[in-house]
RNA sequence: GGGAGCUUAGCUCAGCUGGUUUAGAGCACCUGCCCUACAAGCAGGGGGUCAUAGGUUCGAACCCUAUAGCUCCCA
């Protein structure tokens, strides 16, 4: 649902900028995954009763393709069926020929910069996927565990120094234990060691403030190889590491103790043995916070390996700039902060990934040590009788590199990459279309993947990648859980597509779903989707449905409810633009479907509409039908399907016209005056209903009205309140009506005779809220307005504005009690 | 532990530079309606101490401080 929901802002934002007369460009693609590929292709041969370690290389990705031809097309399928109005013969992978040939041009490029390095470090290692991933990719969890207090015993004494720690198999690792300087508990143990329980190893006692003295019992066991934190304090001190995990979990032999056995297997069988030697004092409970693999769900291990990293800092500098100047923009902009966050503390990215499934780094050992980084064998070959002053090396003499690279090291070149730029930076293409304007994605991947395109933007092209950020919400239930594929609780696009329409779908995820806001999905939205389309449907048959008479004569109300719509539409369109601009994508629909549904379907509609049966006059229709028309535009980018077959019939249409490339409605301005004066008359008819519901009177009873002391409306507002209320007889008077119902517009008094058919009690009830209401709404207005400081202080138009609420209060408030005592 | 943000109607959210008739929308809810475009609808209605407590100001949902609760990011 996710893919839905950003899929369906990029196709507003597309279409409405092709409305906008622009070559809107959108590339469509998909990476490759590899983690996530890998780790089904696995399962699948293994399904199959097929082993990875089985297979060659080749064999595998053989297999992995098969895959991805098989499975690599559906989103893509699923946003054609959204109407996601794509640049299809772009579409790109990022494995694609000229994909892969820009990643690795960009390894080598940025290895011979320098900022590519070998190095020994603390990576998250994923035991089940055999391969390290980011930090970003792990995540965290409160688990319930225990804590073991463990004792140590002093060597060359009989006393014992107690540590806790919530992993008792990493001990076969322990070089070292720890206490801090300043704890008088350890002062006494300065230049001794301990002996390391079951391995008897003997360790030194070192110090470091780095220890919690509150944790536990302020004493620590250090295994450099297995937690990061062990490892820094390690490398201060000087301690050896002692990796006693083998790839897959297991335990290595550098444990010397339960060699081959599982991780947590050994975790069961260390405590009893522990115990059985008289070192373990206590268990308690614990929660702790556990680190998962995003991608297999298996617990991370650190652990010390050789991998590619890349320096981060220089490339970090322009792009925390770019967004903290404003060059970029994200919306909405409180992701300003954590983006300058990370960006400030950047570490440095861990390329390598133990796999198969992605490219290949281009690096090739030498048989004696050493190693090139090339774009193809050729050129390594070369280097390497360079490097080893050996000009007889051939390539068979070099071994490539056997891990790929992070998937999103080619991700971050996608702006570039999907025009050729990287290895053609000159093509029209890429000249044409970079930057591009509007990258939409989850925050999730702020950091991933907008933060590093940010980076090559600025390395390779020397400019921003896209201007606008737009950050959508995560989609959740509405028990407000992330909907997910693992929880199945995420609904099957495709079918609600097919139950709702894809523009129901759309309208209901976009409805409220503002920037960086959570969607709280339920299908009751996109049902109020379909509900629009409906409505659209029916006011389109309406309007065709109607005979047309030439000659037949223009009603005022007609006139007059044009030119209020025409008003109120170049007021929408402002808005819409204006919503758009800061985009607001969903109050921008939230306006239309208001525009739409109230006023255009329940109100102008309601006016034109000729007598069941009668022909409408020619300049309403063709009037109605412009309207209609500009409406049509203005929904297109979010509801494209429903307003392009609209648009094909509302009028006659040429081959290969579509409503996609129709110039968007721009404002010619609207008055104000005409807005107001409608909006009265409105009041007038909901007035009159309240009446009638009030009374029982059926709407289709006609009634007389008369207003009291008001200047004479204009002959069509005057007919629009005949019309829609069914009044018959429509006066002026000065005096009031004894026994009529009343109700007030503003401070205008409205009288619908009723002829002793009206409820005195209730009236009287009525009249009472509302001079209480009005009554404490004056006495707000008085207690500013006898402030002298108010007076003084405020600006004049506000000040102003507080006599004119006075005026208009206290002339309401005689008026109801004058009516009071005519009810008597 | 460090940082960011949020708290407005039953739900999801607007409320932009502090002032615009004692707070708005959509949905949900309640009442009455099958009135020949639409019951997937029409007409009407109720509903909020703007988290709490202080402060600044002529004036606070909005600015400041504290407290409580929630969310996210980082460790």
């Amino acid at each position: 649902m996710g893919h839905m929901l950003n899929n369906t802002l990029q196709d507003v934002l597309i279409r409405r900028a092709r409305l906008m007369g622009k070559n809107a460009c959108w590339v469509p693609g998909t990476d490759h995954a590899s983690i996530a590929t890998e780790a089904k292709v696995v399962a699948k041969l293994k399904a199959d009763g097929i082993e990875k370690s089985q297979l060659s290389r080749e064999e595998f990705l053989k297999h992995a393709w098969e895959w991805k031809e098989k499975h690599g097309g559906i989103i893509l399928e699923q946003l054609k069926k959204l109407g996601a109005s794509c640049d299809w013969s772009r579409t790109r992978f990022t494995m694609d020929e000229t994909l892969s040939a820009s990643v690795i041009h960009v390894f080598v490029d940025l290895f011979n910069k320098g900022y590519i390095y070998r190095g020994v470090r603390m990576v998250n290692w994923d035991p089940l996927a055999k391969t390290a991933v980011s930090d970003e990719e792990v995540v965290y969890r409160e688990v319930k565990g225990k804590l073991y207090f463990v004792r140590y015993r002093i060597e060359g004494e009989d006393s014992f120094v107690t540590i806790a720690t919530t992993r008792p198999e990493t001990i076969l690792g322990d070089t070292a234990l720890c206490v801090h300087p300043d704890d008088p508990r350890y002062t006494h143990l300065k230049g001794k060691r301990v002996i390391v329980p079951l391995v008897n190893r003997s360790v030194p006692i070192i110090y470091d403030d780095y220890v919690d003295r509150e944790f536990g019992t302020g004493a620590l066991k250090i295994t450099p190889a297995h937690d990061v934190n062990d490892y820094l304090i390690g490398q201060k001190h000087n301690l050896d590491s002692i990796d006693i995990f083998n790839d897959d979990g297991t335990i290595s032999s550098a444990a010397k103790l339960y060699v081959g056995l599982d991780r947590f297997e050994v975790r069961r069988r260390i405590v009893d043995d522990l115990e059985s030697s008289g070192n373990l004092e206590r268990v308690d409970d614990y929660v702790n916070s556990v680190g998962f693999s995003e991608r297999t769900d298996a617990i991370i291990e650190p652990k010390l390996s050789m991998q590619w990293f890349l320096r981060m800092k220089e490339l970090a500098e322009p792009a925390l700039k770019a967004v903290v100047e404003g060059d970029i923009q994200l919306y909405p902009p409180k992701f300003v902060n954590t983006y300058r966050h990370w960006m400030e503390n950047v570490k440095d990215w861990c390329l390598s990934r133990q796999l198969w499934w992605g490219h290949r780094i281009p690096a090739w050992y030498l048989p004696n040590g050493g190693f090139v980084v090339a774009h193809n064998v050729e050129e390594a070959v070369e280097l390497a009788r360079k490097a080893a002053g050996n000009s007889g090396l051939v390539a068979d003499d070099l071994r490539q590199d056997e891990d790929v690279l992070d998937t999103w090291f080619s991700s971050w070149l996608w702006p570039i990459s999907v025009f050729n730029g990287i290895l053609e930076p000159n093509n029209p293409d890429i000249r044409y279309y970079y930057p591009t304007n509007d990258l939409v994605t989850a925050p999730e991947i702020l950091f991933f993947w907008v933060a590093r395109m940010i980076m090559a933007g600025y390395e390779y092209m020397g400019d921003k990648p896209f201007r606008n950020v737009y950050l959508t919400g995560i989609v959740r239930d509405h028990l407000h859980r992330k909907m997910s594929k693992q929880l199945g609780n995420s609904p099957d696009p495709l079918k609600l597509i097919e139950k709702y329409g894809a523009d129901g779908v759309r309208v209901g995820m976009l409805l409220c779903s503002p920037a960086g806001n959570d969607l709280l999905f339920d299908e009751n939205l996109t049902e109020q989707g379909r509900n629009f389309c409906n409505k659209i449907w029916n006011a389109f048959r309406l309007v065709k449905g109607w005979q047309v008479d030439e000659s037949a004569v223009q009603p005022q109300s007609a006139i007059a409810a044009i030119e209020w719509f025409n008003s109120l539409l170049n007021k929408s369109i402002e808005q819409a633009d204006d919503d758009f601009a800061k985009y607001r994508i969903s109050e921008a629909l939230m306006n239309l479907y208001k525009l739409f549904w109230d006023d255009f379907a329940s109100w102008y509609l309601e006016i034109i509409k000729p007598a069941y049966g009668k022909p409408v006059d020619a300049v309403t229709y063709n009037a109605t039908v412009s309207i209609f028309e500009k409406l049509l535009i203005m929904l297109h980018p979010f509801m494209p399907f429903i307003t392009e077959e609209l648009w094909q019939h509302i009028r006659q249409r040429g081959d290969g016209e579509s409503i996609m490339v129709q110039q968007l409605p721009h404002s010619t301005g609207f008055n104000q005056d005409i807005l107001i004066g409608f909006d009265r008359v409105k009041e007038v008819v909901v007035g009159v209903r309240n009446i009638r519901q009030e009374n029982n009177i059926s709407p289709k009873q006609p009634l007389q009205l008369s207003i009291r002391n008001a200047a004479k409306l204009d002959a069509g507002l005057e007919e629009i309140i005949s019309k829609l209320a069914s009044i018959n007889s429509l006066t002026y008077i000065d005096q009031k009506i004894e026994g009529a119902a009343t109700f007030m517009v503003g401070t205008t008094e409205i009288y619908i005779p009723l002829g002793g058919l009206i409820n005195t009690e209730e009236e009287r009830e009525k009249i009472l809220s509302e001079l209480e209401y009005t009554k404490g709404f004056l006495e707000n207005v008085m207690k500013k307005l006898n402030n002298e400081r108010f007076t003084s202080n405020a600006p004049k138009a506000v000040v102003e504005l507080e006599h004119k609420k006075q005026a208009d209060a206290l002339a309401k408030i005689e008026v109801l009690q004058e009516r009071l005592k005519s009810l008597g």
